[in-house]
DNA sequence: GTGCATATGTAGCGAGTGCTACATATGCTT
DNA sequence: AAGCATATGTAGCACTCGCTACATATGCAC
């Protein structure tokens, strides 16, 4: 009795979009190589097959993602150059909010925690992260801004404490804080 | 032949700061039963039968952890009050980066990671610290402030974009943002 | 056809997980 | 002394973990 019913053929690149698809709803730490197997109709046999262990298939699944991210970024903010500090900073908070953007905010954050903790590879990956993402931010400030390589640095850090406040229910306190910053002409 | 050796009685109240010093050293995801029970030196038998759970546990170490931190907190920083904001964030940021306040640090994202992957408990238990960081930081702005509680806000924003800016390598663009903001007077 | 590299399925290993069953030991109350 | 709640040790269960051994199946080169 043959099988003749299908050989999808799997490799690298056909697996990393659904491994990434996993990832982004499970996170990293609880990712487990059998349910991952799962999500991209495979078996783990298969996964370390094709990746070596478990660490080089994260490691090509986060190199995946942020290249998603990437595209995510350009696509989400108009084409428009914002003409203020303050409109600007609200662009892209509003983007970071957007239900389309969370899974990515999650594991975020999780590679921060990961920095934190001092696990090997996370803080490297998250340096790299936030540089492309500081160099993307200088491309936003407004064309007649007085300091656009300083003053993306100082919008960076308000954003990402912006975020912050957020995803742990303080929103408000962040939108008072930017109330009272120099952003909002008094 | 009896055991006369000694019996060290112990107790949730005895057991909790070997368990809290085990989980800022390790984390909370890592933390399984058998390794903080050799690190409070009883079993994981134990641990359970005082607990009744492991949620339990790390919920009742995570509320000890936070006592631990609001009292290094008031300690850290000297009992003079700041003359200027930047001051304020200045001496707020030196104590956060501390190597003593690290393990701090570390949980604290962890906390925040699982705030935005939604694990329950997490995002509550996030909130109510940072409502109590910003209630502290609300005592500490210079006492001639002219909006003590809008600037709290707003240097809460800043000093926490630039604590996670700082734990993933990107202390100097913090840095540099800060030094772009309206409290570095030109 | 005959090898041979690529690809895949099945089964399992050794370690670790939270938690429980059962047997005691201890010290207080009556 | 008897009974009883508190406390603790020993073993183990059912499960998941990353990973491997082994057996094939497939398709291409010669």
């Amino acid at each position: 009795m043959s099988k003749l019913i299908s050989k999808p053929q799997m490799s690298k690149e056909s697996l990393l979009p659904l491994l990434a698809q996993h990832i982004l709803e499970h996170g990293l730490g609880g990712a487990s190589l059998r349910p991952l197997a799962k999500a991209a109709g495979t078996s783990d046999r298969m996964l370390i097959y094709h990746f070596g262990n478990k660490e080089q298939l994260l490691t090509d699944v986060l190199e995946h993602i942020a290249g998603i991210y990437s595209a995510a970024l350009d696509a989400g903010v108009g084409d428009e150059r914002a003409v203020t500090r303050q409109q600007c900073v609200a662009r892209i908070l509003a983007q970071g909010r957007e239900p389309a953007m969370q899974p990515f905010m999650a594991l975020w954050w999780e590679i921060v925690a990961g920095a934190a903790r001092g696990i090997p590879g996370y803080r490297e990956a998250a340096e790299s992260m936030m540089a492309e993402l500081l160099g993307w931010l200088e491309t936003q400030m407004p064309a007649d801004d007085p300091d656009p390589v300083g003053g993306a640095r100082y919008l960076l850090t308000l954003i990402e404490g912006s975020l912050m406040l957020g995803v742990v229910g303080h929103a408000r306190t962040a939108r008072e804080g930017l109330l009272a910053s120099d952003l909002s002409p008094s």
